[in-house]
DNA sequence: ATCGCCGGTAATGAATTGGTGAAGACCGGC
DNA sequence: GCCGGTCTTCACCAATTCATTACCGGCGAT
């Protein structure tokens, strides 16, 4: 297994080399965006957005344009926004800064074991594969969320909270991974701001047991009905 | 509070710097060896190791043999052999890159709160899926006991009190130990606070029998069923 | 059998933590 | 520049959880 990182930034990008070397697979450095065009065989890539000549963005658009290889892009940046526009591009996965090296390795073996099938967390085209849970139905690429066969009109935060507490439906995600992933790592400020988005995501979703508190630790998706 | 912040890559030091004086810290910033050498009066560090001029843990030794102020070093290499060297120097955590601001202000509140006390290794290991013990069943990833088929409403502390016990069911865990992990490492204080959760937790799982009292020693969680 | 030590338990007051409403900052479109 | 929606921040409340104390009871050594 062939992977391709393109990171400028050493200090990142050794770290990961050894960390997956140590998974098994082979991993091809490069710095730049023109090196990570100019490279063919990779079976997988690990772009960093923030590269010192092409916008990262733009690298993966031009990969897409030309390949099929799964893509997994790596940002400081954790907005919703930034996100979508990634996934948009063709990426099949979009990683925040910080993240464990043990988390990059579950989301490439993940998406390794979709690559024959269809894409979940990233439909970059085609048919968006809605996400059902019960009553509450979450389309991504369109970003619309329906309860029943009522649109829900909700905020661009409350998207992101709701969409981030999906993709795990019953699993409990920490108040520093939902600031993190839906927030940006490097902001700091009043946690205060996740209860009000939760409280108001409650209130939209109508019933509040939707989103289950877990005192002290964080919160999660109701998995079942 | 005085933390002396040793960084030279403005990226990564400038939102460390804010989300701290966020925090009410007082942050003096410098970005080679020789000025955090020359610098006074610092009542925490941050020290990065990839430094220009000197090594960083040349550095951190060089600290440490004439001050006792606390030393959180911050490195992109996460090999076991690096955070033992770290602490060994007299580090008194050792923090892998990347990681969020909020972990760090975490860090250095979990040592500022035991302040002349001695180092812990990095914890966080995380992971590991349900576990079962007969009719128990505990599952860490999503903060969830159950015992058969009925959830159980535990508290953090009860939570933690348990995943310890039965990280090796049957074995013995003494009172210090668990007031280590469970609690603050340096606690003082009455221990009885530990009987209190103990009888809280056999109360919630039914039958007392599923804790064992180990007389003069410990407690431990019954293995078999 | 008795005494002392240690653990079990209930109660209590304090500290944390999340929920909520509202005010103001911020940002975009017009 | 004005307006409307969104986000952040703050103050306050309610609920939970925690530490601590007092008291009880049993085990074990003498």
């Amino acid at each position: 297994m062939n992977i391709l990182l393109v990171e400028d930034d050493d200090s990142i990008a050794e770290p990961l080399r050894k960390g997956l070397e140590r998974e098994g697979y082979t991993v091809h450095r490069v710095a730049t965006g023109r090196e990570a065009l100019a490279t063919t065989g990779a079976e997988m890539v690990l772009l960093d957005l923030g590269l010192p000549d092409i916008d990262g963005l733009d690298v993966c658009r031009r990969i897409r344009a030309t390949s099929d290889v799964p893509i997994i892009v790596v940002s400081a940046r954790g907005e919703e926004i930034d996100r979508v526009l990634g996934l948009e591009l063709g990426a099949d996965d979009y990683l925040v800064k910080p993240f464990s090296v043990r988390e990059l390795v579950a989301r490439i073996r993940a998406i390794l074991r979709r690559t024959t099938t269809e894409p979940t967390s990233a439909p970059s085209s085609e048919e968006a594969a809605a996400q059902r849970i019960g009553e509450l139905e979450i389309d991504r690429r369109t970003h619309r969320v329906r309860m029943g066969e009522v649109d829900l009109d909700l905020t661009p935060k409350e998207f992101a909270l709701l969409a981030l507490l999906a993709e795990d439906p019953g699993a409990l995600r920490t108040r520093a991974e939902i600031l993190d992933q839906v927030w940006d790592p490097n902001w700091y400020g009043p946690t205060k701001t996740l209860d009000v988005h939760v409280a108001s995501l409650r209130k939209k979703l109508g019933d509040p047991s939707w989103i289950e508190t877990v005192r002290g630790v964080g919160f999660r998706l109701r998995a079942d009905v």
